[in-house]
DNA sequence: CGTTACCTGAAA
DNA sequence: TTTCAGGTAACG
């Protein structure tokens, strides 16, 4: 469920919370564990966390970095359904709640997950956990020339492309139909493809769709919450993502809904087309 | 490369 | 009853 925007924006609203205080008391649901916690156990777990100090919380791609004051991080991912949120002690239990921090100052950090498919890792080097990642999109390491590198070649879709964590970090199904849309091409479009303009397009559209789901909270189509159990905002602003058989805001077409690289992709089949590469002219 | 599995529930 | 779900790892 939450892509970089909404990550970032429970980062932004847990930090300054969590910054500074001390991890009193570790609870985890027995049932929970295996998925949430991999290989470590809750005991040996428990006994890492108890005692430490939050610095702050980083976050690279869709992961969640909590920093520690023994060095170590504790990298979340929220998945599909995650949920991490401030609450006090005495606030009763969150719907699918399996895990909670006890901090020293009368709060928890709730974490509440559906589908049981987020993860907590906590590790020495974050980069151990977040595997092969490509740029921040929303930085100046995400470069027009670096990222038609990435299409550069490529037959896949480039909606399963902009999917692909190796390529840009944090992009998911929804800021992926939005920059496609922006960019005003076809999501079946080989990468490899696409040309220069086209690719500018894109590369633009991906930042400003992404800074805009900042702006606006993120997008709580479902499960989505923030720091403070709160609703997004930015549902109310996409132009083609769950949109299907309504009309397109900028030309009335339906919008229509295909399936690529197994997942829901929502598109304007007349706003969006598959760009031509300059054709080779005749000698 | 595309498909399947992980898990639980809501909606069609 | 069947399909679908803001994700990703592990398949073939």
């Amino acid at each position: 469920m939450p892509e970089l925007p909404e990550v970032e924006t429970v980062r932004r609203d847990l930090a300054p919370l969590v910054a500074g205080r001390r991890i009193e008391a570790v609870e985890v649901d027995p049932a929970s564990a295996p998925l949430l916690l991999g290989n470590t156990g809750i005991d040996a777990f428990r006994a890492a966390l108890v005692g430490r100090r939050f610095l702050g919380i980083g976050r690279r791609g869709k992961y969640l970095l909590f920093e520690l004051d023994d060095g170590n991080t504790l990298v979340a991912h929220l998945r599909m359904t995650g949920r991490l949120v401030w609450r006090r002690h005495a606030a009763p239990p969150e719907p699918y709640q399996r895990a909670m921090l006890e901090l020293d100052d009368g709060h928890d950090l709730r974490w509440s997950d559906l589908r049981k498919f987020g993860t907590w890792r906590l590790v020495a080097d974050p980069n151990d956990a977040v595997g092969k990642l490509g740029p921040e999109p929303v930085d100046d390491g995400f470069t027009l020339p670096g990222f038609r590198t990435a299409l550069k070649g490529r037959s896949a879709p480039i909606k399963s492309v902009l999917l692909d964590q190796r390529r840009v970090a944090g992009i998911g199904n929804i800021y992926a139909d939005e920059a496609l849309y922006e960019a005003r091409i076809a999501p079946s479009t080989a990468a490899g493809q696409i040309g220069p303009a086209s690719a500018k397009r894109l590369h633009a559209a991906v930042r400003s769709v992404l800074e805009r789901g900042i702006a606006n909270r993120g997008a709580s189509f479902k499960d989505y919450v923030d720091g403070a159990g709160q609703q997004g905002h930015q549902q109310m602003f996409v132009q083609v993502f769950r949109r299907t058989g309504k009309p397109c805001y900028a030309c009335g077409s339906m919008i229509e809904r295909v399936v690529i690289g197994g997942r829901s992709t929502h598109f304007c089949p007349r706003c969006q087309r598959t760009p031509r590469r300059r054709p080779a002219r005749a000698r």
